[in-house]
DNA sequence: CACCAATTGCGACAGATTCGCAGTTGAAAC
DNA sequence: GTTTCAACTGCGAATCTGTCGCAATTGGTG
């Protein structure tokens, strides 16, 4: 994996004023290395490859720090609880509002058909989806 | 909020082969009056408001079954273990699928475009956003 | 109104993640 | 190089959602 924005995961934590420690060091080089998506359990597997001693802990905390500082992006993040709705006659996506975690509904054939596009491209056929966009209200 | 598909939820969970239990009935007119995503303390708390003594075993028990049978949607679903890559130059969304849990990466910049076009018609900024599309193999 | 599978309440359990705390260690300042 | 000290770590306990086993209850069909 080559590094975005031409700097070095290790560069950036070093930028963001983050201490590079031996298990981040472990921890960058296995996420520098992962063409995959991990979970925490699999990198931490893959740190202990490299460097026994490593504790689970640390990965989240790593990966809660480098996620705050936007070095990597966590995917699936459990948003708190599942929430619910019933179930609307005709599927919509929604805004939240990350100052009032307000939700707001919205909906876009053109996004709808475009991702039928683009799945059958990939021959793949849709089950589901969802899009949330965090947002906040402009100035 | 008006009944989808022009039946009620009640209607429907009925012709799912379902039974109307005294719980459920509260719960379906907690869902029925709810015009925003409460998770499941809330629907219990509003559950137990009407009629105190219903378990929040049985709320979670009741949601799943209202989603398996398409009655409601559960939004944020936690599907297992959040996953990590390292942040990459551009954002991309996921093909998640659902026969093989391999996640595909995708990009169009025609979605990008419009959701900008609808969070400004909304007078929100985007922050972020994830756009996950589950999907199986077509045959 | 009898029957019985579906459903419930309860508390125990589970899986993912966080936290408290004492000990360690980068790296900045001598 | 030392010193210094807040950032960081490992550990196990704790937390937080959500699920489960089980005995008791109950829709709703015959």
């Amino acid at each position: 994996m080559p590094q975005p924005d031409s700097l070095s995961l290790t560069q950036r934590l070093k930028q963001a004023g983050l201490r590079l420690t031996a298990p981040r060091k472990v921890i960058l080089r296995v996420l520098d290395a992962a063409d995959d998506h991990p979970d925490v359990e699999e990198l931490h597997r893959r740190a202990q490859a490299l460097e026994p001693g490593i504790s689970i802990a640390t990965v989240y905390r790593t990966m809660n720090t480098l996620a705050e500082h936007g070095l990597i992006e966590r995917h699936s993040f459990a948003a708190g609880r599942a929430r619910y709705e019933a179930q609307p006659a005709e599927h919509h996506d929604h805004f939240i509002n990350l100052e009032t975690g307000e939700v707001v509904e919205f909906r876009s054939d053109e996004i709808e058909r475009i991702q039928q596009d683009i799945a059958r491209a990939h021959g793949f056929e849709i089950v589901s989806h969802r899009l949330d966009i965090f947002v906040r209200p402009r100035r």
